[in-house]
DNA sequence: AATTTATTCAACCGCTGAAAT
DNA sequence: AATTTCAGCGGTTGAATAAAT
């Protein structure tokens, strides 16, 4: 049975003056054109002033849902999907706050992304849930690592700059005896090393290490270009991931005549 | 090929808190 | 201060679709 079909027995049924169930194209318009005259607000005033049979709520969901042109299509990307379960395991099922986290996502949207991937299959190991949940285990194993390599390699820079102030004081003292001879003495060469890429910057008289130290909200975002790719490596066939823009799992007929994606 | 089962997701409902009257 | 209206939130439902048998 198609769509239209189903709306004459049960949905789309016309209930207290109000129509309920799967909205049409014309519909769409007429909400789109609502909005884009009067803003968004002011549900109530929709049937009224956009000849809509729809009450407020649902002019609403479906603007705030489908048709507001900020909206972000397609399937959840394993960077969204790592979000959600961090922010998951942090507020629970406050759904509109994580989806605030997420430009473009709605609250309805991860929540069924959230019951549909995770919630009945927490109970088994081998999930989903238990991979992403690894994948974020692991992600900070790999940090702690890195940090405590950083503060490694931070000794051993103060340590060298000791020594080389040391070699410096002493070339110095050498210096100042031969009364600017010729300076036929060895001067180490500083690192030489570009700023760019190299991992170092030029401060002051010396070249530092730079570092990025993991701060846990900030850097998320950025880094993921590198953790994508590592914290992928266990997700096996679940095929590419190139369609964070316009691309729906499936055809959506209800949205046909949306000018937006 | 037909049937059953599982998954997905759009849309609804009831509730709550804030704002307006 | 009390009541009403509105907006927003989270939970739930049920139809469409995909996958399995």
């Amino acid at each position: 049975m198609s769509l239209w079909g189903v709306m004459g027995a049960g949905w789309g049924i016309v209930e207290e003056g109000w129509r309920k169930g799967p909205w049409t194209a014309e519909e769409d318009r007429l909400l789109i054109d609502y909005v884009r005259l009067h803003g968004e607000g002011r549900w109530n005033s929709v049937a009224r002033l956009a000849g809509l049979k729809r009450n407020g709520k649902s002019c609403r969901l479906r603007w705030v849902n489908y048709l507001r042109p900020d909206l972000k299509r397609g399937q959840i990307t394993p960077h969204e999907e790592t979000i959600i379960l961090e922010l998951h395991a942090k507020w629970g099922n406050r759904w509109s706050t994580i989806a605030r986290s997420l430009p473009g996502r709605t609250d309805n949207e991860i929540k069924n992304y959230w019951r549909t991937h995770f919630k009945k299959k927490t109970k088994s190991p081998t999930n989903n849930a238990e991979k992403t949940k690894n994948r974020i285990l692991k992600r900070q194993q790999f940090q702690q690592q890195r940090q405590m390599e950083y503060q490694q390699e931070q000794q051993l820079l103060q340590l060298n700059q000791i020594d080389m102030k040391k070699i410096m004081s002493l070339l110095e003292d050498e210096n100042n005896h031969n009364n600017g001879d010729s300076g036929a003495f060895y001067v180490p060469h500083p690192i030489t090393h570009s700023s760019t890429g190299s991992g170092y910057e030029s401060k002051g008289n010396g070249l530092f290490p730079v570092v990025p130290v993991p701060l846990p909200e900030a850097n998320v975002h950025e880094e993921y270009g590198i953790w994508e790719g590592l914290w992928n490596l266990d997700l096996e066939g679940q095929g590419s991931f190139n369609d964070g823009a316009c691309v729906p799992r499936k055809p959506c007929f209800q949205n046909l005549g949306v000018p937006f994606c």
